[in-house]
RNA sequence: GCCCCCAUCGUCUAGUGGCCUAGGACACCACCCUUUCAAGGUGGCGGCACGGGUUCGAAUCCCGUUGGGGGUGCCA
């Protein structure tokens, strides 16, 4: 019971918004390392403070997406979701103590009225306008957060020590005109309700800090541990977001990538997990420390995590990667087949959705011919007769690729050519390509008559 | 504008005053292997932003400059 007493609390907080950020999934995965690895708790709270933005099946999107990246909401270490709406009580509740004690006073000035009033005077923002009005509460009026002089000084997990000059933190808002707390309110009041003991956030709530701490000790409570880890940038150094660019972590499952390979490579930015950064999440949930993160925006970068996702699959075995390229199969493929070609396949995938592009010509009726790959190869003087005796010596021989690929070197012998050059007609007749996976494994697969009926086809297309 | 944060190869990082002639990974280039393309192997290119200190000694500590980023809402 003492032990629980003492476990640390660490919380996850989105806002539900229909996608789940890979910025957002790397913080969890951070809360969710922190938590295990003391014997804490995760707490998944969802933030539909903002009644616009609030629909259930985001929910399910963000525990589905959790789930995806292991952060299952069955493990005893996690806790939630929890709704910041369901607190709504005490959020207002907190305003109220706030304003009998002193520390929050009412506004009536509009945005456009303090902004005329700011222009008028030469100065910027709100200034404090009607901190000793004696205003109470009414329609439109605004509670707004009185704050004390001196200097605030957050205590930070990643950063140390991080002071702000009071004097340069406006008098906050509070509660909206309509009655409604704001972010930074119900934030704060959550956390405290919610027993949280360490904040580990973005570093875009960094500036938030001070405002919240603030109110931690106007409620009369000591805050918890701060940490802001950097965020992710995109090529031009900017934060990551869904206006521009791809980060949607439901995007990157769709296409096939491995959620081991995201984890990995999400928790390789900003962190080291020492040596080798190729590591299983058991041995980053362990060794995942705060104090190693470091301090500046990391690049989260695509070709990176391709590389990370193709080694991954490498490492899969034949069976797993079979049931892993399953949804993106359509549903008339023949899973034997593939299953033949699986292990040969397997080096050239960089996600799993790559899987049957790679080997569609043994499951269409005929193959699509790439003109490029067809005229690079079938213009070549001996493509015709080569192509004639490989379909000669190929109704005879032995249909495994051992000899099928020995028939054919027997063959260009003759034509004073290497595999290499001799192959391609074969590959371009049945596969329609010049690249793609071994040939004389596919042709096994594939089978002697459908084999011999597109090289026909290949030659009587040549003329 | 103001506040805050940050600064090691193109990118992600190791490095916490001597072990650094700065290590690894991705990307890129070359070669090898080879049944095309991959994968794999070997090698290469490439960095401590700049200027001052402190110190016997600095990528590591301090200050400044420059450059990036974040925040500046009755969004979260």
């Amino acid at each position: 019971m003492r032990a629980m007493a003492d476990a640390p609390r660490y919380r996850f907080a989105p806002s539900p918004t229909g996608m789940f950020h890979v910025g957002g999934a790397r913080t969890a995965l951070h809360n969710w390392a922190l938590a295990r690895q003391s014997g804490g708790t995760f707490v998944l709270r969802i933030e539909d403070t903002d009644e616009v933005r609030n629909r259930p099946e985001w929910t399910e999107g963000i525990i589905d997406a959790l789930a995806w990246i292991g952060i299952s909401a069955d493990d005893p270490h996690f806790e939630g979701p929890l709704f910041q709406s369901a607190y709504a009580e005490a959020h207002l509740d907190a305003a109220r103590r706030l304003f009998e004690g002193g520390h929050a006073y009412y506004c009536d000035m509009t945005p456009e009225q303090i902004q005329e009033r700011a222009k008028a005077e030469g100065t910027t923002g709100y200034g404090g306008w009607s901190r000793d009005r004696g205003l109470g509460p009414g329609p439109g009026h605004v509670l707004r957060f009185r704050v004390p002089e001196g200097t605030t000084v957050v205590r930070d997990q990643v950063r140390g020590e991080v002071k702000f000059d009071n004097g340069t933190i406006e008098d906050f808002v509070l509660v909206r005109g309509n009655g409604t707390p704001v972010f930074i309110l119900a934030n704060v009041v959550d956390d405290e309700a919610m027993a949280i003991t360490h904040v580990v956030r973005a570093e875009e709530h960094l500036p938030n800090t001070p405002k919240q701490q603030m109110i931690w000790q106007a409620l009369g409570h000591e805050p918890p541990v701060w940490a802001h880890v950097p965020v992710l940038v995109n090529d031009q150094r900017k934060k990551l977001s869904k206006r521009r660019d791809k980060v949607a972590l439901e995007q990157y499952r769709d296409e096939g990538y491995l959620p081991a390979a995201m984890i990995n490579y999400l928790m390789t930015l900003g962190w080291s997990p020492g040596e080798d950064e190729i590591q299983p999440w058991s041995v980053m949930e362990q060794k995942f420390r705060l104090d190693d993160v470091n301090l500046s925006p990391a690049f989260f970068d695509l070709k990176k995590l391709a590389a990370f996702n193709g080694e991954y699959i490498r490492k899969l075995t034949v069976d797993e990667l079979v049931e892993a390229c399953d949804p993106w199969l359509p549903d008339d493929w023949d899973r034997a087949a593939f299953r033949e070609m699986a292990p040969h396949i397997q080096p050239r995938l960089v996600t799993l959705g790559d899987a049957p592009g790679v080997v569609d010509f043994l499951f269409t009726d005929d193959p699509e011919i790439d003109e490029t790959s067809w005229d690079k190869t079938m213009t070549a003087e001996y493509a015709a007769p080569l192509l004639a005796d490989v379909i000669g010596a190929y109704e005879q021989a032995d249909w495994t690729a051992d000899t099928l690929k020995s028939t054919l070197e027997d063959l260009m012998t003759r034509y004073e050519l290497k595999l290499g050059k001799a192959q391609a007609p074969v590959r371009v007749a049945v596969t329609g390509r010049t690249v793609g996976p071994p040939l004389f494994e596919a042709l096994e697969v594939m089978g002697r008559d459908e084999s011999l009926r597109r090289m026909r086809a290949a030659l009587e297309r040549i003329g």
